[in-house]
RNA sequence: CGGGGCGUGGCUCAGCCCGGUAGAGCGCACGGUUCGGGUCCGUGAGGUCGCCGGUUCAAAUCCGGCCGCCCCGACCA
């Protein structure tokens, strides 16, 4: 490709959205163009680069036994209304009507579409197992897209669906896949960690999140040093300590002026926050009978700690959870700042598991001004639900070995799912198994959203000057200059490296040696190839690394052979990245 | 949805407070110059000042409403 041609140019000066390295740089380098908020165009460096991304998937999917199809990114909403998901699902599916006034769905991914087709396709036992997958665009109307192709509202996905007769062939296929992510991430040179995740809006019954570990991440995730555990925070669990077990004291009233905050309170009764219960009020809003109602939930967690909203909403099964207004707080009876679960009406009343075993807590009064002391669960007032809703922060204890665990942030970049039957009930996918009894299909779903994970190679390679492209997704594997008079030599370099089946990006416009080497670090193509008068005055081509300070000088008869082995070089050195990875439930 | 910021040629921004002929740098076109780290000089094209309404003799500027974009939070595979 000839630069002078090339569709992009690059651009000087910092685009004033860009906040984070790799939207900035992919922004001024030309890869990418917004559109609208969470709305991007591909140009073609980018294109160049994801197709590659693309191709790995491709590559490391069908090593799996994947099939590709393609999907549709407008469904039908009966499917979505069939899973529910058409009711489930709020703000961030995109819906409209078509001119006959049914109402349509824009793709936001594609496990209802999979669970029609096999509903017509899969009969017997014996066409299963199978493993099909497509790369196609996704909405999502997020209300908050940001840092450039981090976080979008449409994207592309490899998105596969495992279709399997029982629940070890989902596990197999669970784990091929594993280990398939890890190495597509690794031949993009990309360093990532498996964790575990809540199954979110996908239902099912495990899953496991591809973490990239940045600092721009907005995944907060546990991973503990000594043994391993890794866990997006919405799921962590961890070690709570194990309270002293004490006899049961009588409740006590204490006058506790204008003490509305745990650590006040705790100071002002001099007792360790460990001591009080920390009430937290929430509406939560419940599907029954497609029917959409609202409930009052009031949480409690210890005072030294603090409330999970993911684990409480899956511990109650709430489609959604949202802070409850000062009016609802005062509706079921209890008073902001000094509320108690002892004589409340109508709440759905959730403990944390520690709080059975934490004796004579300091609780609210419901009245102004007032606390309790030595509240007790199951004498004073009753749990409606008690489970694990406490929030694990940096410092936790490890749920497995109990050591200290570290927190750390992350952009997610790819998941697993076993769905297990949750789409195949609803929507009647049963084959006829050995025995003549139909059984449910047993499904897994796999994705990696490609623009993500190329905002993250270029979040992960790069400095003060541009991007620095692993040479795996590389929109070209050379960056070719000539310099003033060196012209013709040049364009003799190009065709013959282009002859070598070498990918080739010929920056042949008359500029000044300035602007071509500044835009050629920006671009970041990982071999950069000079000709100039002055290499060509020691019968020479300048090659230089762009992850490499130093250059040097190679024989023009040479310089295909060279760079063949170069290239050759810096894939092998990717390759040897692809290691097999300690999979774990 | 709450809080904050911003909207002026393709890009980065000034002008707005204090109303009076729309500016700079970069980029782009043309001419010259230079040629191993964003050369230098000249000439030129390019803007409904986000949109709608109001105030005024006069609005980029003041007032109201709306829209869009960015950041933080809520939310979220």
């Amino acid at each position: 490709m000839r630069m002078s041609k090339l569709f992009s140019q690059t651009l000087r000066d910092r685009p004033s959205e860009a906040e984070i390295a790799s939207h900035e740089l992919l922004l001024r380098a030309g890869f990418i163009r917004q559109l609208a908020a969470g709305i991007f165009t591909v140009l073609p460096l980018a294109q160049r680069s994801v197709t590659k991304i693309e191709d790995i998937m491709r590559a490391e999917i069908n090593a799996i036994g994947g099939q590709e199809i393609t999907m549709p990114v407008v469904h039908p909403a009966d499917l979505w209304k069939e899973t529910n998901r058409w009711y489930q699902v709020g703000t961030e599916m995109g819906r409209f009507k078509d001119k006959a006034g049914r109402d349509m769905v824009l793709a936001m991914t594609h496990e209802e579409v999979v669970a029609d087709l096999v509903r017509n396709e899969i009969q017997s036992y014996r066409q299963l197992p199978q493993l099909i997958y497509h790369i196609q665009t996704k909405w999502r109307d997020d209300p908050r897209p940001r840092a450039g192709l981090i976080r979008v509202r449409e994207f592309t996905m490899k998105d596969s669906y495992s279709l399997d007769a029982d629940w070890d062939g989902l596990d197999k296929q669970y784990r091929n896949h594993y280990q398939a992510y890890f190495n597509i991430f690794h031949r993009c040179a990309l360093p990532v960690i498996a964790v575990k995740s809540d199954v979110g809006m996908m239902g099912g019954k495990l899953a496991h999140e591809f973490m990239y570990l940045t600092p721009v991440g907005e995944d907060t995730l546990l991973l503990c040093d000594s043994c391993g555990y890794a866990a997006n925070r919405q799921i962590a669990r961890f070690q709570k300590p194990k309270p002293e077990a004490e006899e049961l004291k009588p409740v006590e009233k204490v006058e506790t002026p204008e003490m509305k905050t745990i650590a006040g309170l705790a100071k002002f009764l001099n007792v360790p926050e460990s001591r009080t219960a920390k009430a937290v009020f929430m509406m939560g809003t419940f599907t029954r009978d497609k029917e959409e109602f609202e409930r009052f939930v009031f949480a409690i967690v210890r005072g030294d700690m603090d409330l999970n909203e993911t684990k409480l909403a899956n511990a109650i099964k709430a489609k959604e959870l949202r802070p409850a207004t000062e009016a609802e707080i005062i509706a079921v009876g209890a008073v902001p700042g000094y509320a108690s679960p002892v004589d409340i009406e109508g709440a759905l009343v959730v403990v944390d598991d520690l709080i059975p075993e934490s004796p004579n807590l300091v609780a609210g009064a419901n009245e102004e001004g007032y606390h309790l002391r030595n509240v007790n669960l199951g004498r004073d007032y009753e749990a409606d639900i008690v489970a694990d809703i406490a929030a694990a922060d940096e410092g936790a204890l490890c749920p497995e070995c109990g050591a200290e665990m570290a927190s750390s942030r992350g952009v997610e970049v790819g998941n697993i799912f076993k769905l297990g039957t949750r789409y195949s009930e609803d929507m009647g996918c049963t084959f006829l198994d050995q025995d003549g009894v139909a059984k449910f299909v047993v499904m897994g779903s796999y994705g990696i959203g490609s623009g993500r994970l190329l905002a993250a190679i270029a979040e992960e390679y790069n400095d003060e000057n541009g991007l620095i492209w692993p040479i795996t997704v590389a929109p070209y594997e050379v960056h070719l200059l000539d310099l003033k008079g060196a012209e013709d030599e040049a364009r003799r370099v190009y065709d013959e490296l282009v002859e070598a089946g070498i990918e080739v990006l010929f920056d042949d416009r008359p500029e000044s040696p300035g602007v071509k080497f500044a835009d050629a670090d920006l671009i970041g193509i990982p071999i950069r190839l000079t000709v100039s008068k002055r290499s060509l005055g020691e019968n020479s081509v300048e090659v230089k690394r762009r992850d490499m300070e130093k250059s040097e000088l190679v024989p023009v008869e040479e310089i295909a052979a060279h760079v063949r082995a170069l290239v050759n070089t810096l894939h092998s050195a990717i390759e040897k990245l692809v290691v097999e990875m300690p999979y774990e439930d």
